[in-house]
DNA sequence: TATGCTAATCTGGTCTGACCACTGAAGAGG
DNA sequence: CCTCTTCAGTGGTCAGACCAGATTAGCATA
């Protein structure tokens, strides 16, 4: 016989926190940018170490839900949806994903975007594309201030249309792409032709013409990576004879982490 | 003067033992399915305590980088590349994705992926391609066998696709969408118009007919969706006003039961 | 020999409680 | 009033013990 009788726990400690922090989200008790308790006083309540505490918390935010500052506290992500910055650049490790993929997802997803942006698009979206397209315009001679606003009306159009989870996988696309430019050379060059391609995306959204959209939207972001494509790539040999291209040396930053595994899965299960 | 002058670790533990694993996995020391060694041993290697150790590994374990099993020890993941399972859910939870917001996504994503099939499908695919469609008409009267199958001609399309990225996006897009789908109600209906239409979609991809392919795909799911569109959702007020829709209750399971995927996996893999 | 139960052991999971390190704000001194 | 110091609050790390799932070796029995 066994010689320890413990109690019987949900399933995984870790999966109790995130199920717990998950339920306080659904019913809007939590709320983005809200903070939860301190990690002692937390695992208090729940009656778990704090540990398990610090191991829920950590799956979350390993996946964006949460947000981590050391010495202030925990808090529920505010910004847009997206997944972990470097959960692309880790697949990427993985896998041995190519820059020209990145950039054909991006395009893919970004053209529908524009496109669900021209047939929802309301209002309050167009006067935010026009602002924004005024913003590039003026920093067109200032490629860091630039970049801050093509970001942002990219965002926008995203917002545009009406599907957040779309525009989710391409914030999660767009700043993996970023992370890896980052570390390139600074290419300051036709500023004013992207500016020009703003303007004419964000009247073809205002004009509700979805073809047209999608279509600039695309000419666009081709432009952009052959802009940007003079840039080199070293193939080198992995130690087991794998060719791979090395990209995604993403910063980590703060968060942290703690564990879960699924699994059990699918097969043909009850359908 | 601060009272206690340690030594300076690269930043967090937590993103050392990240780091440090990700270089192994970038260099080719470690493959998909390969085992890292046990967190005490892992430990002292890297200087640090276990438990940094640990909340390095949940981090990627979150990502779905990693796959931890009680009692047996932390591979890196093997099967096709999907951000974590739960994420998607997690991430709807907090922004309230709604249902057809996940079928517009995965219509864009998976009509994307088979006008590429259709492009770059080798004849490794088509031949994997068909095999499925048989499998398809063979279990017409078996729902759950249906599925099986069905999910599979989707991952070796977008395998064809000759884009990872998209892949995984797809990937992650189905599994919530299959979460959600077990909760409802058995809809057995139309399977052998459904399998119509994966063949008709197979013989596009074939023929290399990339507008086809993707007009037939779009179809095939819109009508998907329409299938099970009977199911109701209930509309709930958060305790804050906010209205949402109630989805995602994704059961996070324990025990891992492995393979599953290997199946189609061993089947066009290498390709 | 074959079978089946038991026990040892390897590995991850949790707990405790102490201390370190970052932040922000209150309080002391100019 | 402003600056510097101090300190309380909160996350980060550590140490070592013990719990729990999984596998294997070995013994006992049929």
């Amino acid at each position: 016989m066994p010689r320890t009788v413990n109690n019987l726990p949900d399933t995984q400690r870790t999966m109790h926190v995130v199920n717990h922090i998950r339920s306080l989200i659904e019913d809007g008790t939590l709320q983005p940018g809200d903070k939860i308790p301190p990690e002692r006083e937390f695992a208090r309540s729940l009656k778990i170490s704090r540990a398990s505490v610090r191991a829920g918390i950590g799956y979350l935010a390993a996946m964006g839900v949460m947000k981590v500052r050391h010495g202030v506290g925990t808090f529920v992500s505010d910004g847009p949806a997206e997944f972990s910055k470097a959960s692309l650049g880790l697949m990427g490790a993985l896998h041995g994903f190519q820059s020209w993929q990145m950039f054909e997802t991006r395009i893919i997803l970004e053209s529908s975007l524009a496109a669900l942006a021209a047939e929802r698009g309301k209002e309050e979206h167009h006067a935010a594309l026009a602002e924004e397209v005024a913003e590039i315009f003026a920093f067109v001679e200032s490629p860091a201030d630039f970049l801050i606003h093509d970001v942002l009306f990219h965002r926008i159009v995203a917002q545009a249309s009406g599907n957040p989870i779309l525009a989710a996988l391409m914030e999660t696309v767009t700043t993996a792409l970023y992370e890896f430019r980052r570390k390139t050379v600074e290419h300051s060059i036709d500023l004013r032709e992207s500016a020009e391609m703003h303007r004419r995306i964000y009247r073809a959204i205002r004009a509700k013409d979805p073809v047209e959209a999608r279509r600039l939207m695309e000419e666009h972001l081709r432009m952009a990576q052959t802009a940007q494509g003079k840039e080199r790539f070293r193939a080198r040999k992995s130690a087991k004879g794998v060719v791979r291209q090395k990209m995604f040396q993403g910063t980590f930053e703060s968060s942290a982490s703690q564990n879960e595994t699924n699994a059990a899965n699918s097969r043909s299960r009850k359908v």
